[in-house]
DNA sequence: AGTCTATAGATTGTTGACAATATGATCCCT
DNA sequence: AGGGATCATATTGTCAACAATCTATAGACT
């Protein structure tokens, strides 16, 4: 009865997938243009199926093209990664609420379960920026499926939290305050476990709202730059 | 210097939209099996583009793609288009807070002469479905440009937008309250042209909030079956 | 009789060749 | 010499045939 896994994967989904980790991780630059042909041979793909993942990218925001001239990665500016910011707060923080009227106590108690292994994995990894990333979207990640809603997991998980990987792997800017940002997870968690709603949202709005602080005093510095 | 129209249009673009249009529109029942030969044969076209066009209409969840099996239009419960409002909530409440901070004052002057026209319409087009949704579309269309959120208005307008409409057309659940609705967009308008980012917020919450309450109760009434 | 299995048909996924368009360099004109 | 138009090239968009997979029908077995 649980979903039987991907029963057949498709070519093309390959190509998706290649492509999304390959943006993400940042092997393929924004701004730069790239040839189809060299994506198939690096990939081992044909045309056919390489142009359809192409297209779902395109559709998710990953990539801009333009017809007859290629495609390249979207170039972000420091300004609209701020927004994209601005527009998790508030989504997240409707998942948050959502999420504390409906996760089952088995959720709720893994939910608290990972933030320990979490704790571990920052004081194991002191300053790991890959770590610290995993972890803080594996929180992130099921919060937005114990929403229950659909259309809400599906807009963060496929869209906005690949680009802000994307952005967190390019200026390795994994919050840098890795303690503080376990804190809040876990006074998120608390407020969830308690299902207290309207306090496990303003909590995940601010938690967010830090994080857009941080990035934002960055660019501010000097210290990160794009 | 102004974006020069769209210069060259592709075929898979023009599969796209006919599909997109057909879906909203609710020639392509949702649930039901389409092949994708007859949809070529429908819209004149190959399966080249079609496949393409498919893939992005899946990737922004308006169809469900099996592999080997073929597509259909995405089916929507009633609990799920609730949802849709409540996301529709936080995102348009954002973009209105930014609209109010960021729309020029030519676009704010054209917002509300917008709405002067609205109001004609509603007049002459007694309880017409179609004049009352595509006035709102345009309302909330101005708005969520206005906010200047580059994905933020991707978003509302790639993605829920349609499904909103789909559903729209599919309910002709044109909210049935239009001047109720035409004085919530007037103060809307009015916390904008006030610049009071705050106040503009609340009230496309509340806007919106209503809009989903009043499904909810036709829903429960019986008037609306899904 | 009902259920499971195997096969045939149809549909989807993939491939490679063909056509249309944008880019860049060359050449001509001012 | 600089700017603009023209043309060749390379790349993208499109097409039609081929291969792989699923579904439904029919048959055999319990």
């Amino acid at each position: 009865m649980s979903e039987a896994a991907i029963q057949t994967y498709t070519r093309a989904d390959e190509a998706f997938d290649c492509l999304q980790t390959a943006i993400v991780k940042g092997d393929l630059v924004p701004g730069e243009k790239i040839g189809e042909v060299e994506l198939c041979s690096r990939f081992n793909l044909t045309r056919g199926p390489l142009r359809e993942a192409l297209g779902r990218l395109e559709s998710r925001g990953l990539l801009v093209r333009r017809p007859h001239a290629g495609v390249k990665v979207v170039s972000v500016s420091a300004e609209e990664l701020l927004e994209l910011y601005r527009i998790r707060e508030t989504m997240e923080g409707l998942a948050a609420r959502q999420a504390a009227e409906r996760m089952t106590d088995d959720e709720i108690a893994d939910l608290q379960a990972t933030l320990d292994s979490h704790e571990k994995m920052i004081e194991q990894a002191q300053g790991q920026a890959y770590y610290q990333a995993e972890g803080d979207y594996d929180f992130h990640h099921r919060i937005a499926t114990g929403s229950r809603n659909t259309k809400l997991a599906q807009m963060l998980l496929g869209d906005l939290y690949y680009m802000v990987r994307m952005y967190r792997y390019r200026l390795s800017t994994s919050s840098g305050r890795p303690h503080m940002a376990l804190e809040e997870h876990r006074r998120i968690a608390e407020a969830i476990a308690q299902r207290d709603g309207e306090l496990a949202e303003f909590l995940m709005k601010r938690h967010i709202n830090a994080a857009r602080k941080n990035i934002e005093t960055k660019i501010h510095n000097g210290t990160l730059s794009i």
